[in-house]
DNA sequence: TCAAAGTTGACTAAATCACTCGGGAATGTA
DNA sequence: TACATTCCCGAGTGATTTAGTCAACTTTGA
């Protein structure tokens, strides 16, 4: 059970785009520099993070990412969603028109995952971009 | 963000093995036909499972598996554990002797993953093997 | 004009997953 | 004692996914 580098490198970067949003445009050479995190890569997930408008592109010199509303208003659900970073804990959905291994009935254990998933879900609509950012604080790093 | 086959497998199979348990050793061969899972790849996991001392094994005609203690004593947690299914979500540990991503401290969402990890674990460890076994009861299968 | 930035689709090496294979060893039953 | 049935176990493998890379743009500020 383990998240991908995506979804992790999602947030990561977005909380550092959000200590340093407020100083302008953040490239997403910063960004790559601070969290060691290859450009490339990067390009890709915010990509992705545009799509979804959790940020919002300035091209040209001098451009660079902003986030497109208040960290406080963005969750980690929200982000790993953008990212297809899904809390799928199953695939026994849906098997034809049948039950999950094949037969009539829904697996032994299927409740188990529904659950799983519910409760691993609540965790990130819990918590918001802006949560991280504070524990990180631009002042700290000045 | 995803369960294994291995672990699914695993929690179904056991599932399974603590429902008919009472009425002898369980053989993989059942398990295989009434769960729809490889019958080799159950052995692999039965492997794990018995070095683990969840299960022990009848070799011979008419062997099989049987629980080596109450479902109600096997968590689900100690069931991934032995299959090494672990809950871990980040790999941003012991860079060196540094922090997450190479640089001296702990990298920006570290705490987040910490959480998450325990937030998990804490799910797989209120859960027995009894809770399930109850929900697919023998009597309600005959 | 030029450099710095974002945009985009295609590509790829490596790792992991989800098994399979083959040969063995133990044991109850005929 | 033969044999079928079961567990035992290391090695192998094909497909998929991951974690990126690459190349060739377009846009914009100075």
């Amino acid at each position: 059970m383990k998240l991908s580098s995506k979804g992790r490198y999602a947030v990561m970067a977005l909380t550092d785009l959000a200590i340093y949003d407020q100083l302008g445009p953040v490239s997403l050479r910063e960004i790559s520099l601070r969290q060691n995190i290859s450009l490339m890569y990067l390009e890709q997930i915010f990509l992705k993070l545009k799509k979804n408008n959790i940020v919002r592109s300035i091209r040209g010199n001098k451009g660079g990412y902003r986030l497109s509303k208040n960290a406080s208003d963005i969750k980690i659900s929200e982000i790993f969603f953008a990212v297809d970073e899904n809390v799928k804990t199953i695939k026994c959905i849906k098997h034809h028109k049948k039950g999950c291994n094949g037969k009539s009935v829904k697996c032994n254990t299927h409740k188990l995952w529904d659950e799983l998933d519910e409760y691993i879900n609540t965790f990130f609509e819990k918590k918001y971009l802006s949560d991280l950012a504070h524990q990180n604080d631009l002042e700290k790093r000045i």
